[in-house]
DNA sequence: ACCTCATATTGACAGTGGCAAGATGAAGAC
DNA sequence: GTCTTCATCTTGCCACTGTCAATATGAGGT
């Protein structure tokens, strides 16, 4: 017979055992933060979003901090993703490619604030769970190395410098308080951002 | 008779009408907010501290986001204290002053995490309501001289990319990710961020 | 056929913000 | 003095939230 195995990772049927519930959480979980920001998120509305019961995520993810957790872990996975595209964009030369990256590090904040901020400024998720920590630590290695390329060696006050200017421009941006470049066109506001972010670079 | 009149402004009995219940909210809401963090703040919770009921901060502040925005127009106020402060003990020196606000700007966000995410990472207060908008755009405004003072005009971009320094650091301060410098002895700490700070001022 | 057990649901609990209705008492009018 | 007014504060209720224990479901192995 046709095998009806699950050709759509989500099925349309309503089934008591959904089969790919933890991914479907996941995506909801996503979709909703990315609509009702971080202040307002809630089990609850996730599980009628994934058109579950309400007490469905907690199974999958212990308590909404797994969930959060589990959300920030991903959330990195995009951040480093959306440097490592900018770059893919620009010249191999060190300082091009450490802008390229500050590029990256604010289009992710502006694209994704609610994301942006679950990552860097809550206390919700558990950031000393396994998978988590090692997003953290391979998005720093990722800046780390960069900066490396460019002096030589990695001096923790270098890498330190490009990073709170990338961050700083990021997290200003997610907030809405750059009123002064936010009306710029993309092409003038990249141009100013590239120039700033360029006067962190050491060397 | 001894006049039994209120010579302390918080009055000890627990009286109907309290008297200076409106300040007293906003004191245990800045309690509260530094004890138990942005994310677990709670009406009652406030209300229960100041010794009163439920309902009480919602009948001077309408609402938790009215209280927010009160408390992040004060924390406004204590942020410009934050850089004056360090300002007060630098050299008149132009270029001495920003690194001196910045070093004020970090040692808030360090000092003070909670009220520093109400004002800078959060929705919940009303940014729009005049006391905040306020003190927001004064803030702006104390960077603005200061930058000003340094390059003879107010280049928006100049502007940007020293408030993005200083900010990029406090943030991550505030968040607890700079592993590499929150280890420094205080003394060696601000001598590594005044040399950061210093790669963003123009010229 | 039967059993096992991860998967998902149901129902309950305490806590929350917000609202309406009522209680209190300070300040002014007579 | 008494009476009225009205901002202040409380009480009680509602819908919603996260979490837990108890229950139902059904897929896969014996």
């Amino acid at each position: 017979m046709e095998t009806e195995a699950p050709l759509c990772a989500v099925p349309e049927k309503p089934r008591y055992h959904h089969g790919a519930l933890h991914d479907a959480l996941l995506a909801a979980a996503e979709a909703e933060l990315a609509e009702t920001g971080l202040e307002a998120f809630s089990l609850r509305r996730v599980a009628r979003r994934a058109g579950v019961s309400h007490a469905a995520p907690a199974h999958h993810f212990g308590d909404v901090g797994g969930l959060l957790t589990a959300l920030a872990a991903e959330g990195f996975r995009q951040f480093i993703a959306a440097m490592t595209a900018q770059q893919a964009r620009a010249s191999r030369d060190p300082q091009a490619q450490i802008v390229a990256a500050g590029l990256g590090y604010i289009a992710f904040a502006t694209e994704r604030p609610a994301l942006f901020r679950l990552i860097f400024s809550s206390d919700r998720p558990d950031f000393g769970a396994p998978d988590l920590a090692a997003g953290s630590a391979q998005a720093y290695d990722h800046l780390s190395r960069l900066v490396g390329a460019r002096t030589g060696g990695e001096d923790p006050v270098d890498i330190a410098a490009v990073w709170a200017m990338a961050h700083g421009l990021a997290d200003l941006m997610a907030a809405g308080r750059m009123d002064a470049i936010q009306h710029l066109a993309p092409a003038d506001r990249d141009r100013a951002f590239a120039g700033i972010l360029a006067r962190s670079i050491p060397g």
